[in-house]
DNA sequence: CTGAAAGCGCTAACAT
DNA sequence: ATGTTAGCGCTTTCAG
């Protein structure tokens, strides 16, 4: 077994409470704490979590439930959260849900169980399910809004707006959207900012697709926008723009003086596609970072540094989105 | 606080022992089971992790280690992990060290103390470091060698010479390679892989570099790669050659007639690069799979089925690559 | 087959 | 300021 408070407590002569204070952060004299510390660290103790949380309640970790770590958007978003707590020292759980319902319901319940809360990326589960299953005290979504429901996203209309507004400039009139899956949440958020838009009564907006929200997805949104009359693309993300871009490529279609493509989310690979693409840049990793913060000031801290936990003073947060203007866009042809 | 065994006995009538009993397999009359399950289901019971891994002294949880998460090879090198892990029923700790060594070390020993057991994928620590934190009974390295510890890794010298084999059966008869970090062990592989290979004596192997594990790097070597006499270049791994691939395009440098590329990993987006890679494939997801079967039989089983733990059958294990021949590579110049 | 009781490693009253 | 004790939720002897 490993070295445990008792080895320490008779390594340093005091008894094991002492030891627990002088870890912690109790009374206790300045002699006394050097002596169990120097015990400690000579022994290589390391606290046992579980036994700590069995008593204080709390296990000093936390549980992140994304639909694809392969997918470079969640990783990003995994990257912020797992550097974050890092620095508060707080353990994460990260569960792949491989974009399964019910693998993600189960996710939430046992990591629920098992953590002081769960981040909660892009959930593929309705609301009333999430509803059902995730306490709305430890729990955080990330990039997902219900009602009733901490949440972190980024502001896609905003985004959006700024897109089409970044397209007309450059001149075009006819503008492809790229529908990704009919039922995410996601998808809803961008085709009602599309909504919202009154481009102008010039500008036309036609819906394509939808697609699957992946690279082969958009190297089939390549053929059906090109058989209409779109001078420029916005596509549901980057993965599916990229499809886009290779597709276009191979048919001989140049970017951006024929075609000008827009991506969502700016994730790393967008800036090294040929041409580089212009796209709506959606703060991934500091949403993570956010929902963290938010579940830590929910709950009062990992450390259990025992702030009022309170309700947050912000339940929903929304980050602001900008457009990365790179290559793939340019001025609409003749 | 959550509902506990105590909840489900009184539920069902019966005492805690039976419930635990019930729950975990042991000798229960099969309509006493039932009951419990019955009352356990409807109460919505989740097991404490915490308070099983106390007496047990299994943890029904895991550690992985990797340097970053946002880099496409560790991702799917976690996506295999945590996959496979959920099939049986256990739970991962992700630790992103964010490529810094006492980041790394750090996480091995907490992790190590909180886990039953860690998945160390190409640790940036030295082999003394390692062996010294790190406790090889329950410690896989994943895509490294130590000496003295289980590992996995892909075989990178046989990779390399299907690599240089198909340049040179193309006919390239002055090949670069792109060096990466110059104290990486997989650098080290690599090179050592090269010395091992005797091209012909007609065949010449340039080293350029070494630059920086990225598509930046990738950029950087670009030129330098151009600067000689080289038909042909094996890059450190896909997103260097990915930089240069976009480098080559920008200085108007056809791929692959003027020049060809090849990378290493084969990531996600090796294929939609333009042209798409010619890359030795190198199984990511699988190594932690096979990383993670090698410590579930070295501990026996998340699930606690107490298979004699006893020494694992193999404890370095080399899986094997292959060259993807795509379109980067073509036959060389006149 | 089932219940009572001990105790995993730790912290939090409660004493001293 | 320090030691003693109880007990977190659970599994596991040990009785019955």
């Amino acid at each position: 077994m490993r070295t445990t408070v008792h080895d320490v407590a008779s390594a340093a002569g005091v008894s094991v409470s002492t030891v627990s204070r002088a870890l912690t952060g109790g009374r206790v004299s300045p002699a006394t704490r050097e002596a169990v510390l120097q015990a400690a660290e000579r022994l290589g103790y390391r606290p046992n979590r579980a036994a700590q949380g069995l008593i204080t309640g709390r296990t000093g970790n936390l549980g992140l439930i994304v639909p694809d770590l392969r997918n470079p958007f969640f990783a990003d978003v995994a990257k912020g959260v797992t550097a974050r707590a890092r620095s508060v020292n707080c353990g994460v759980f990260i569960s792949d849900t491989d974009e399964d319902v019910a693998a993600e319901l189960e996710a939430i319940a046992t990591l629920g169980r098992n953590t002081d809360g769960v981040l909660l990326c892009s959930p593929r589960a309705g609301d009333a399910e999430l509803l059902e299953v995730a306490d709305p005290e430890t729990t955080v979504l990330v990039h997902r809004r219900v009602p009733g429901m901490l949440s972190v996203v980024a502001d896609i209309a905003d985004g959006t707006r700024q897109a089409i507004g970044h397209l007309r400039a450059l001149g075009h009139r006819c503008i492809a959207f790229v529908a990704g899956p009919e039922d995410s949440w996601a998808g809803q958020q961008r085709l009602s900012a599309l909504a919202g838009i009154t481009a102008g009564d010039d500008t036309e907006i036609l819906r394509v697709g939808s697609v699957a929200p992946t690279f082969q997805g958009g190297v089939l949104a390549g053929d059906l926008v090109l058989a209409g009359p779109a001078t420029a693309v916005l596509a549901y993300n980057d993965l599916v723009a990229m499809g886009l871009l290779h597709r276009l490529a191979a048919r001989g279609v140049a970017v951006p003086q024929r075609m000008s493509v827009v991506g969502y989310d700016d994730i790393s690979m967008a800036m090294m596609s040929h041409p580089p693409l212009t796209t709506v840049t959606v703060p991934k990793g500091r949403a993570g970072v956010a929902a963290l913060e938010l579940l830590l000031r929910r709950i009062g801290g990992a450390d259990g540094s025992g702030r009022p936990a309170g309700s947050a003073r912000e339940p929903e947060i929304t980050l602001a989105t900008s457009l990365a203007v790179r290559d793939s866009s340019g001025v609409a042809p003749a």
